[in-house]
DNA sequence: CAGTGAATGATAATCATTCGCAAGTAAAAA
DNA sequence: TTTTTACTTGCGAATGATTATCATTCACTG
């Protein structure tokens, strides 16, 4: 089976190779916001011999080419997701890296009409909560 | 003289050592958002025995203390400016790059109610708008 | 099927930041 | 004032994420 990764990257002309078609499905299959670390050890379940150098070069890649959508937070490792249209913000989790998300209706019209007030035209926002879990 | 961060680091009983002084004026002076290394040098012009570890455990604990804020954008160097009581988030003209502060309650509120929901005790946040002045 | 440019794996390098530790300093206790 | 105790500092080593290097291998074109 083809991942909708690897269409995206045949609609771009992105020479598809082996580690990269284990990358884009390894990516896929992951409904988290992976680690590239936890993407590495994912994708050398599938193939031991990929170097995760390749994984990050894959990556950068992918996120150049607007495939995926890279969340840094702090000075944390990257995380990654396919982009999407649906829209949705994260809230992260300060202690361990994890990434939740959500969406909110009332956040996004209380944007609208903050920018409406000074002038502007909302383009796009982001928005991120950092939290801690509650025990 | 005695800079804004040394009386707040006064009234948080924060022991204020000479190279934590530096480090304050310095702060104090700068009306940019200057990053850890520009900072390091501009304390060095004064006190050229002063390390940089210093540095870095001095702005962390000023930040603890809320006397700083903290701006860490993706893989780059943190870059600090004095907390302001006031809380605001940044609406970003995207033509221009011109930054406009706001406030909005409501939106803090949904902030914490969200974080509740999702059993997370809310830490900190980031909210940028970016808009097009409507002409 | 050879030639050329891109991709890979292994590892070194880099960059921001933190850590460990010995030595110094300040504040509290005696 | 001495002694005690806790906190700070400077240095360099260590860390963790990411990128660069470089020899080797691969994929497609002619």
């Amino acid at each position: 089976m083809t991942s909708r990764i690897e269409k995206l990257c045949e609609e771009r002309s992105i020479l598809l190779t082996e580690q990269r078609r284990i990358v884009a499905r390894v990516l896929s299959e992951s409904s988290d916001h992976p680690s590239v670390k936890e993407l590495y050890s994912r994708a050398a379940a599938i193939d031991a011999s990929l170097s995760i150098a390749t994984v990050y070069r894959t990556l950068r890649l992918f996120e150049e080419a607007g495939i995926l959508e890279r969340h840094a937070f702090d000075g944390r490792e990257s995380r990654y997701e396919e982009a999407s249209t649906d829209h949705h913000d994260h809230l992260i989790d300060i202690d361990t890296g994890v990434v939740v998300e959500f969406q909110n209706e009332e956040i996004e019209n209380l944007q609208e009409e903050i920018a409406t007030r000074l002038g502007f035209e909302l383009v796009g926002h982001r928005l991120e909560l950092y939290g801690r879990k509650i025990k």
